[in-house]
DNA sequence: CTTGACATACTCACCGGTTCGTACATTTTG
DNA sequence: CAAAATGTACGAACCGGTGAGTATGTCAAG
């Protein structure tokens, strides 16, 4: 009956959130939870700071938001990639490409997460949706080198979580050491010819290990 | 004059200042850059907020110092690690090992580094020092891959840098990450059954990767 | 349809603790 | 005594957070 219609408004408070999540994400991956400053979020945002407390209550709080919503992307992220179809191999491929490609494309989510360990993942323990992340992609990647060993083409099985450490370690430290490391050897770790040149190592290092038997 | 009696004041300033050092480094590997204090590191010196002004000048120049003195602890380490006397194979082992357990064992200079990272390295641009890091760990890996080839151990010539990238990824990543991975997947990745599982596998991996061809 | 009560969305000005940094006095050393 | 080293107390800006009131939209009663 009551016809709760979507008129137009002049109050938005969803675009209000989406909007201060946006900048303080910025500003948080920017110049983490300590460094970033409430009134500089403020300031780049249609609204204003008082508001940011109305809506999220604390800096911490809204620390947490922005780190939710980070995670709930890649979340999504990781639940589609149908790899059942191709060959153990070719499959691990396209997983190692995705991982690479995903952190590349997602600067920002690699240094809220940075962040969050130097708070050694405080916030992270104490929300319920992160700590119960589907981590998905260590079943895909169990399956995928279940299939390997079945066909004959991994000589190898170790865990799953162990082969998407080694994934993960790589496409993460390039992004998030991108500066001291490129500092240190004077190289811009962005530039496309590198990062295709890592791209291809790191897969290659991966099913290198997989293929080679345990004796070495 | 005063009825200060039994205290004679005793100047130490090499003491001193090794000591305000150590507290800073503590202080900021444990909250960055913004989040360390100064009058926490004060409080847990043998002296006073003052002295570090007249020391260092000012809370980013203690920081910078810091960084420099943790830079300098490890160049020391890559420097002499004497692995010509080795098989390649072996003595990339070695050197595998060497890294992953610095890390481990070195976790404030880890957090140290992320927060530069955060930072964009800007300090460690500004640092003559650190900028001129005798980077002699490629050159001590790209011997080790030379030798290899040339003895038939390894079938690819990658950049050494690449392979130190591969390396230090995997290392740094385990405990720079430590909390966020741990917290995902419910893990103490300082566990020893862990450590020595992940230290295995990385010079395994690496080793697979170099022994195997080109062509997959 | 109008009105007015109520809830939600939003504005403005401001506070008080924190924190980097310093002025100034004092002591130690050479 | 001069210079280096140190202690004490405080300033001033910064910054997270809030009090109090205003606008906007909803809905039901008249």
């Amino acid at each position: 009956m009551s016809a709760r219609s979507a008129s137009t408004r002049k109050n938005d408070p969803e675009r209000t959130k989406a909007d201060i999540l946006d900048v303080a994400t910025e500003e948080f991956a920017a110049n983490g939870l300590t460094g970033g400053r409430v009134d500089a979020i403020a300031e780049k945002t249609r609204t204003s700071k008082r508001m940011i407390y109305y809506y999220f209550g604390s800096k911490e709080a809204l620390y947490l938001a922005v780190l939710e919503r980070s995670y709930r992307a890649i979340r999504s992220l990781e639940a589609d990639l149908k790899l059942s179809d191709l060959p153990a191999d070719e499959a691990l491929r396209v997983l190692v490409s995705t991982t690479f490609d995903h952190d590349e494309a997602h600067p920002d989510f690699i240094r809220l997460v940075s962040v969050e360990n130097i708070n050694n993942a405080v916030h992270m323990q104490r929300s319920e949706e992160i700590r119960d992340l589907n981590v998905s992609i260590i079943n895909t990647l169990d399956d995928i080198i279940a299939r390997g060993v079945k066909e004959g083409v991994f000589q190898r099985r170790p865990e799953a979580l162990d082969v998407h450490m080694l994934i993960s370690a790589f496409c993460f430290f390039r992004v998030s050491n991108r500066h001291t490391f490129g500092t240190i050897f004077r190289l811009d770790l962005s530039e496309p010819a590198l990062m295709s040149r890592h791209r291809q190592m790191i897969a290659d290092a991966v099913l290198s290990y997989l293929m080679t038997p345990e004796g070495k």
